[in-house]
DNA sequence: GCCATGCATGCCCATAAGAGCATATATTCG
DNA sequence: CGAATATATGCTCTTATGGGCATGCATGGC
Protein backbone atom coordinates (compact mmCIF):
# COMPACT_ATOMS: atom_id res chain seq x y z
CA UNK A 1 0.00 0.00 0.00
CA UNK A 2 1.58 3.22 -1.36
CA UNK A 3 1.41 5.78 1.81
CA UNK A 4 0.84 8.46 -1.34
CA UNK A 5 -2.50 7.84 -0.59
CA UNK A 6 -2.81 10.10 2.34
CA UNK A 7 -0.66 12.36 0.75
CA UNK A 8 -2.83 15.32 -0.21
CA UNK A 9 -1.63 16.45 -3.46
CA UNK A 10 -0.29 20.21 -2.75
CA UNK A 11 -1.01 22.73 -6.08
CA UNK A 12 -0.45 26.31 -5.37
CA UNK A 13 -0.64 27.45 -1.86
CA UNK A 14 -3.77 28.68 -0.91
CA UNK A 15 -4.73 32.44 -0.76
CA UNK A 16 -5.47 31.88 2.89
CA UNK A 17 -2.15 30.57 3.89
CA UNK A 18 -0.41 33.93 4.51
CA UNK A 19 -0.21 37.35 3.59
CA UNK A 20 2.06 36.69 1.00
CA UNK A 21 -0.54 34.96 -0.67
CA UNK A 22 -3.20 37.01 0.32
CA UNK A 23 -1.76 39.93 -1.18
CA UNK A 24 -0.48 38.49 -4.50
CA UNK A 25 -3.80 38.93 -5.93
CA UNK A 26 -3.79 43.00 -7.29
CA UNK A 27 -8.03 43.25 -6.20
CA UNK A 28 -6.93 42.59 -2.78
CA UNK A 29 -4.20 45.06 -2.87
CA UNK A 30 -7.02 47.49 -4.07
CA UNK A 31 -9.34 46.58 -1.42
CA UNK A 32 -6.49 47.25 1.33
CA UNK A 33 -5.88 50.53 0.04
CA UNK A 34 -9.38 52.14 0.00
CA UNK A 35 -10.19 50.27 3.19
CA UNK A 36 -6.82 51.83 4.66
CA UNK A 37 -8.45 55.68 3.93
CA UNK A 38 -11.43 54.55 6.19
CA UNK A 39 -13.40 52.02 7.67
CA UNK A 40 -15.83 51.14 5.01
CA UNK A 41 -18.94 48.71 4.06
CA UNK A 42 -18.95 45.95 1.76
CA UNK A 43 -21.78 47.91 -0.43
CA UNK A 44 -18.99 50.73 -0.46
CA UNK A 45 -16.70 49.23 -1.01
CA UNK A 46 -18.31 47.64 -4.52
CA UNK A 47 -19.11 51.26 -5.16
CA UNK A 48 -15.98 52.17 -4.64
CA UNK A 49 -14.25 49.22 -6.74
CA UNK A 50 -16.75 48.88 -9.67
CA UNK A 51 -16.75 44.96 -8.92
CA UNK A 52 -19.03 42.77 -7.89
CA UNK A 53 -20.38 42.49 -4.89
CA UNK A 54 -19.92 38.52 -4.04
CA UNK A 55 -16.40 38.90 -5.77
CA UNK A 56 -15.74 41.43 -2.97
CA UNK A 57 -17.26 39.49 -0.07
CA UNK A 58 -14.66 36.86 -1.13
CA UNK A 59 -11.94 38.87 -1.26
CA UNK A 60 -12.60 40.13 2.09
CA UNK A 61 -13.37 36.77 3.15
CA UNK A 62 -9.52 36.06 2.16
CA UNK A 63 -8.58 39.17 3.99
CA UNK A 64 -10.14 38.44 7.05
CA UNK A 65 -8.52 34.86 6.97
CA UNK A 66 -5.10 36.00 7.05
CA UNK A 67 -6.21 38.73 9.28
CA UNK A 68 -5.31 41.75 7.16
CA UNK A 69 -8.95 42.94 8.10
CA UNK A 70 -10.88 43.17 10.94
CA UNK A 71 -14.62 43.56 10.61
CA UNK A 72 -17.61 45.07 12.79
CA UNK A 73 -21.62 44.21 12.62
CA UNK A 74 -23.39 47.54 12.28
CA UNK A 75 -27.17 46.60 11.83
CA UNK A 76 -26.84 44.46 8.62
CA UNK A 77 -23.81 45.99 7.47
CA UNK A 78 -20.77 44.90 8.10
CA UNK A 79 -17.65 47.64 8.64
CA UNK A 80 -14.35 46.33 7.35
CA UNK A 81 -11.27 48.07 8.32
CA UNK A 82 -7.16 47.15 7.77
CA UNK A 83 -4.86 45.35 9.91
CA UNK A 84 -1.38 45.94 8.24
CA UNK A 85 -0.01 43.70 11.35
CA UNK A 86 0.53 40.60 8.74
CA UNK A 87 2.15 42.86 6.14
CA UNK A 88 5.18 42.70 9.07
CA UNK A 89 6.35 39.75 7.63
CA UNK A 90 6.80 40.63 4.26
CA UNK A 91 8.33 43.71 5.01
CA UNK A 92 10.77 41.96 6.80
CA UNK A 93 11.64 39.68 4.05
CA UNK A 94 11.56 42.21 1.63
CA UNK A 95 13.82 44.91 3.32
CA UNK A 96 16.84 42.34 3.19
CA UNK A 97 17.14 43.23 -0.20
CA UNK A 98 16.67 46.53 0.01
CA UNK A 99 20.17 47.58 -0.47
CA UNK A 100 20.14 45.87 -3.91
CA UNK A 101 17.62 48.77 -4.89
CA UNK A 102 17.74 51.91 -3.06
CA UNK A 103 21.71 53.23 -2.53
CA UNK A 104 20.46 55.89 -0.04
CA UNK A 105 19.89 52.59 2.35
CA UNK A 106 23.29 53.04 3.65
CA UNK A 107 23.25 56.02 4.42
CA UNK A 108 20.53 55.94 6.29
CA UNK A 109 21.47 53.26 7.70
CA UNK A 110 24.34 54.19 9.13
CA UNK A 111 22.65 57.21 10.09
CA UNK A 112 20.79 55.07 11.81
CA UNK A 113 23.46 53.66 13.80
CA UNK A 114 25.02 56.72 14.40
CA UNK A 115 21.82 58.21 16.23
CA UNK A 116 20.71 54.48 18.14
CA UNK A 117 17.78 55.29 16.70
CA UNK A 118 16.84 51.61 15.41
CA UNK A 119 16.57 49.90 19.00
CA UNK A 120 16.28 45.95 18.11
CA UNK A 121 18.02 45.60 14.91
CA UNK A 122 19.87 42.77 13.95
CA UNK A 123 21.78 42.46 11.06
CA UNK A 124 22.35 38.52 11.48
CA UNK A 125 23.58 36.23 8.17
CA UNK B 1 -23.42 34.53 -30.53
CA UNK B 2 -21.57 35.65 -26.96
CA UNK B 3 -18.64 37.82 -26.74
CA UNK B 4 -18.08 35.14 -23.81
CA UNK B 5 -15.70 32.80 -25.97
CA UNK B 6 -13.08 35.16 -26.44
CA UNK B 7 -12.84 35.86 -22.55
CA UNK B 8 -10.00 34.32 -21.44
CA UNK B 9 -11.11 32.51 -17.88
CA UNK B 10 -8.65 33.61 -15.53
CA UNK B 11 -7.97 31.88 -12.27
CA UNK B 12 -5.26 33.07 -9.93
CA UNK B 13 -3.02 35.15 -11.72
CA UNK B 14 0.53 33.40 -13.53
CA UNK B 15 2.99 33.23 -10.61
CA UNK B 16 5.02 34.67 -13.45
CA UNK B 17 2.82 37.89 -13.35
CA UNK B 18 5.15 40.00 -11.17
CA UNK B 19 7.32 39.77 -7.93
CA UNK B 20 3.95 39.47 -6.16
CA UNK B 21 2.95 36.07 -6.93
CA UNK B 22 6.33 35.03 -7.71
CA UNK B 23 7.36 35.39 -4.11
CA UNK B 24 4.09 34.07 -2.43
CA UNK B 25 6.05 30.28 -3.39
CA UNK B 26 8.03 29.70 0.19
CA UNK B 27 10.42 27.55 -1.68
CA UNK B 28 11.08 30.57 -4.08
CA UNK B 29 11.67 32.81 -1.80
CA UNK B 30 13.91 30.04 -0.12
CA UNK B 31 15.91 30.13 -3.12
CA UNK B 32 16.47 33.83 -3.39
CA UNK B 33 17.22 33.45 0.33
CA UNK B 34 20.18 31.68 -0.73
CA UNK B 35 21.32 33.10 -3.83
CA UNK B 36 21.48 36.17 -1.88
CA UNK B 37 24.13 34.85 -0.24
CA UNK B 38 26.10 33.82 -3.19
CA UNK B 39 25.88 32.87 -6.77
CA UNK B 40 25.12 29.18 -7.22
CA UNK B 41 24.69 26.65 -9.97
CA UNK B 42 21.63 24.75 -9.89
CA UNK B 43 23.02 21.26 -8.41
CA UNK B 44 24.77 23.54 -5.86
CA UNK B 45 21.19 25.12 -5.24
CA UNK B 46 19.41 21.72 -5.34
CA UNK B 47 22.14 20.25 -2.52
CA UNK B 48 21.77 23.17 -0.64
CA UNK B 49 17.59 22.91 -0.64
CA UNK B 50 16.74 19.56 -0.30
CA UNK B 51 14.56 19.58 -2.89
CA UNK B 52 14.63 17.39 -6.38
CA UNK B 53 16.24 19.27 -9.35
CA UNK B 54 13.59 19.75 -11.56
CA UNK B 55 11.34 21.39 -9.28
CA UNK B 56 14.31 23.77 -8.61
CA UNK B 57 14.71 24.56 -12.55
CA UNK B 58 11.11 24.91 -12.56
CA UNK B 59 11.21 27.43 -9.44
CA UNK B 60 14.32 29.07 -11.28
CA UNK B 61 12.12 29.73 -14.52
CA UNK B 62 9.64 31.38 -12.68
CA UNK B 63 11.89 34.00 -10.98
CA UNK B 64 13.70 34.60 -14.01
CA UNK B 65 10.29 35.69 -15.71
CA UNK B 66 9.66 38.21 -13.35
CA UNK B 67 13.59 39.32 -13.17
CA UNK B 68 14.16 38.15 -9.77
CA UNK B 69 17.53 35.92 -10.88
CA UNK B 70 19.33 36.57 -14.01
CA UNK B 71 21.38 33.47 -14.74
CA UNK B 72 25.31 33.10 -16.59
CA UNK B 73 26.01 30.14 -18.64
CA UNK B 74 29.49 28.82 -17.47
CA UNK B 75 30.11 25.42 -19.36
CA UNK B 76 27.40 23.23 -18.76
CA UNK B 77 26.31 25.18 -15.51
CA UNK B 78 24.31 28.31 -15.28
CA UNK B 79 25.07 30.15 -12.62
CA UNK B 80 22.34 31.95 -11.00
CA UNK B 81 22.34 35.65 -8.89
CA UNK B 82 19.48 37.62 -7.33
CA UNK B 83 18.55 40.77 -8.65
CA UNK B 84 16.39 42.59 -5.89
CA UNK B 85 14.84 44.94 -7.77
CA UNK B 86 11.44 43.76 -8.89
CA UNK B 87 10.93 43.64 -4.95
CA UNK B 88 10.91 47.31 -5.01
CA UNK B 89 7.50 47.58 -5.90
CA UNK B 90 6.38 45.07 -2.75
CA UNK B 91 8.19 47.07 -0.93
CA UNK B 92 6.93 50.10 -1.77
CA UNK B 93 3.25 48.80 -1.33
CA UNK B 94 3.49 47.13 2.14
CA UNK B 95 5.56 50.22 3.00
CA UNK B 96 2.78 52.33 2.79
CA UNK B 97 1.67 50.27 5.72
CA UNK B 98 4.01 50.30 8.38
CA UNK B 99 2.91 52.56 10.74
CA UNK B 100 0.60 50.09 11.40
CA UNK B 101 2.67 47.74 13.24
CA UNK B 102 6.48 49.98 13.56
CA UNK B 103 5.72 52.61 16.30
CA UNK B 104 9.42 53.42 15.55
CA UNK B 105 8.45 54.45 12.39
CA UNK B 106 7.18 57.76 13.13
CA UNK B 107 10.40 58.97 14.73
CA UNK B 108 12.81 57.65 11.93
CA UNK B 109 10.33 59.86 9.49
CA UNK B 110 10.82 62.76 11.68
CA UNK B 111 14.57 62.44 12.07
CA UNK B 112 14.85 61.89 8.38
CA UNK B 113 12.87 65.53 7.72
CA UNK B 114 14.60 67.05 9.88
CA UNK B 115 17.93 65.69 8.26
CA UNK B 116 17.48 66.06 5.26
CA UNK B 117 18.74 62.79 4.14
CA UNK B 118 16.21 61.22 1.67
CA UNK B 119 16.22 63.88 -0.32
CA UNK B 120 18.87 62.20 -2.63
CA UNK B 121 21.25 65.33 -3.00
CA UNK B 122 24.14 63.03 -4.47
CA UNK B 123 21.98 60.18 -6.09
CA UNK B 124 22.99 61.19 -9.63
CA UNK B 125 26.39 60.85 -8.83
C1' DG C 1 -46.11 39.99 8.40
C1' DC C 2 -43.88 41.42 4.06
C1' DC C 3 -40.59 43.33 1.24
C1' DA C 4 -36.23 45.62 0.44
C1' DT C 5 -31.47 45.99 1.62
C1' DG C 6 -26.75 44.17 2.80
C1' DC C 7 -23.72 40.32 2.69
C1' DA C 8 -22.28 35.67 2.43
C1' DT C 9 -22.38 31.21 -0.05
C1' DG C 10 -22.88 27.83 -3.45
C1' DC C 11 -22.12 26.14 -8.04
C1' DC C 12 -20.02 26.01 -12.66
C1' DC C 13 -16.25 26.95 -15.65
C1' DA C 14 -11.55 27.30 -17.41
C1' DT C 15 -7.02 27.72 -15.84
C1' DA C 16 -2.70 27.05 -13.79
C1' DA C 17 -0.20 25.43 -9.80
C1' DG C 18 3.49 22.25 -7.89
C1' DA C 19 5.15 17.62 -7.01
C1' DG C 20 6.83 13.31 -8.99
C1' DC C 21 8.96 11.04 -12.56
C1' DA C 22 10.79 10.41 -17.27
C1' DT C 23 13.17 12.35 -20.87
C1' DA C 24 15.32 15.76 -24.01
C1' DT C 25 19.20 18.91 -24.73
C1' DA C 26 23.77 20.60 -24.08
C1' DT C 27 28.57 20.14 -22.72
C1' DT C 28 32.74 17.91 -21.11
C1' DC C 29 35.69 13.90 -20.79
C1' DG C 30 38.04 9.60 -22.12
C1' DC D 1 32.21 8.53 -30.76
C1' DG D 2 30.05 7.12 -26.31
C1' DA D 3 29.34 7.97 -21.45
C1' DA D 4 28.61 11.02 -17.75
C1' DT D 5 27.26 15.39 -15.90
C1' DA D 6 24.25 19.66 -15.64
C1' DT D 7 19.81 21.62 -16.70
C1' DA D 8 15.54 22.20 -18.82
C1' DT D 9 11.04 20.25 -20.34
C1' DG D 10 7.19 17.38 -20.70
C1' DC D 11 3.39 14.81 -18.78
C1' DT D 12 0.12 13.22 -15.23
C1' DC D 13 -2.50 14.12 -11.21
C1' DT D 14 -4.92 16.71 -7.69
C1' DT D 15 -6.38 20.97 -6.14
C1' DA D 16 -7.60 25.82 -5.50
C1' DT D 17 -8.62 29.99 -7.90
C1' DG D 18 -11.49 33.91 -9.45
C1' DG D 19 -15.28 35.47 -12.20
C1' DG D 20 -20.30 35.09 -13.27
C1' DC D 21 -24.62 34.23 -11.59
C1' DA D 22 -28.21 32.59 -8.43
C1' DT D 23 -29.59 32.13 -3.95
C1' DG D 24 -29.58 31.91 1.18
C1' DC D 25 -29.86 34.53 5.44
C1' DA D 26 -30.19 38.13 8.44
C1' DT D 27 -31.82 42.87 9.64
C1' DG D 28 -34.59 46.99 9.13
C1' DG D 29 -38.63 49.68 7.48
C1' DC D 30 -43.55 50.01 6.91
Amino acid sequence: MPIRAYIRAVARAATTTDAFNAVAEPRRRQILDVLAQSERSVTSLVDHLGLAQPQVSKHLRVLRAVGLVEVTEEGRQRLYRVNGRPLQEIHTWVSQYQSMWDERLDRVEALLNELDVSKGRERDG
